[in-house]
DNA sequence: CGTCCATGTCTAC
DNA sequence: TAGACCTGGACGG
């Protein structure tokens, strides 16, 4: 189930179920689960959910039966918010349920304080997913290629100029670096980190570039590209002729120049083209362009189920069949 | 009955 | 880089 766009569905659904309900009590772990125990308890909270990669955050909010009480909870009571971080593994899920129709592999539980009890609970068949209490994101994933769109491009040029200090005060040095040019970019040099220095197959499962791209989404990326992983970079400078939107971003990289204006954020930053396969023959789509419309296309499939499958053919075909089928879908 | 496979990390050699 | 961590469904004998 859980890639980025799962994630970003699940995050959908708890807001939808949770919506105006109100929960109580011990949030309850199953004794077989290795996460820790979630110590956060209220009569009465609220709960939301968002998702960034493949990372889902459940927020806890305390609610007070009059705004002068909860202002009074919140100042005295730490305790009044608190927040979760998922991580789904293999199988890991959320569902709302009755009591009695909980799942056998419910690792965490939310109660409704309002009879007839309902449960939020944290399904995971395989027990590979984890739950943390924090409000931090996982350290060493990078934005969500989805929603976090030009992050995510941001981060994979300047991770090694910036060095952790990126993930900290990414927006904040987004403005020092375009206002400034003190800072020299360098894309080469940004992407001189061995971990570009693969296949490219390999190279978009690392979470830290490409949060929340799975095993079926490079699939889709890759072949939507008309391009297999076999066909794909070995190096760093294939990396970038692979990423033909990098070199549209930076003009320096053919021409020499190193004008500010050339380091402007190109206009295609945005989404423009629809369905995943280039028209042109001779222009491979943009990949890191594509990590963000192919995973967008399973959420909206996710939003309207009848839509007919044309799309996304090679969802549910694992890597190898993609590489070596020469793709089977009509 | 058995074997193989699964949208993901995580860590020990 | 192989193995570990897990359950269960599909399929073969």
């Amino acid at each position: 189930m859980p890639e980025g766009p799962e994630l970003h569905l699940a995050s959908r659904f708890v807001n939808k179920c949770c919506k105006g309900t109100v929960f109580s009590g011990n949030i309850v772990k199953s004794e077989v689960h290795k996460s820790e125990e979630i110590k956060f308890k209220s009569d009465a909270y609220t709960i939301s959910a968002t998702s960034r990669g493949k990372e889902l955050q459940l927020f806890l909010s305390s609610v007070q039966d009059d705004k002068k009480s909860a202002k009074k909870a919140a100042a005295i009571d730490p305790q009044s918010h608190a927040a979760i971080l998922f991580r789904f593994g293999m199988s890991g899920k959320f569902e709302f349920t009755a009591e009695a129709d909980l799942h056998k592999h419910a690792h965490l539980k939310f109660f409704t304080k309002s009879e007839p009890r309902m449960v939020l609970s944290y399904v995971d068949v395989r027990r590979f997913g984890r739950f943390e209490e924090t409000t931090q994101w996982g350290k060493d994933r990078g934005p969500d290629p989805m929603f976090e769109y030009k992050e995510f491009r941001y981060s994979i040029s300047f991770y090694y100029h910036c060095g952790r200090i990126f993930f900290q005060f990414q927006d904040e040095l987004y403005d020092v670096i375009f206002k400034f040019n003190h800072i020299k970019l360098n894309v080469l040099e940004s992407l001189s980190s061995s971990e570009f220095d693969r296949p490219i197959c390999e190279v978009l499962l690392n979470q830290k570039y490409f949060n929340g791209i799975g095993n079926y989404l490079r699939a889709e990326i890759l072949y939507s590209r008309k391009n297999y992983p076999d066909h794909a970079t070995d190096n760093q400078q294939d990396f970038l002729q692979i990423s033909s939107g990098l070199h549209n971003w930076y003009p320096t990289l053919r021409t020499g120049k190193k004008s500010f204006e050339d380091y402007q954020i190109p206009p295609d930053v945005k989404p423009k083209m629809k369905g995943s396969v280039s028209k042109n023959k001779d222009q491979k789509a943009d990949i890191l362009h594509l990590c963000h419309s192919v995973p967008l296309e399973v959420v909206n499939l996710g939003k309207q189920p009848d839509v007919p499958k044309s799309l996304l053919c090679c969802h549910s075909v694992p890597l190898e069949v993609v590489i070596l089928g020469e793709l089977r879908c009509t």
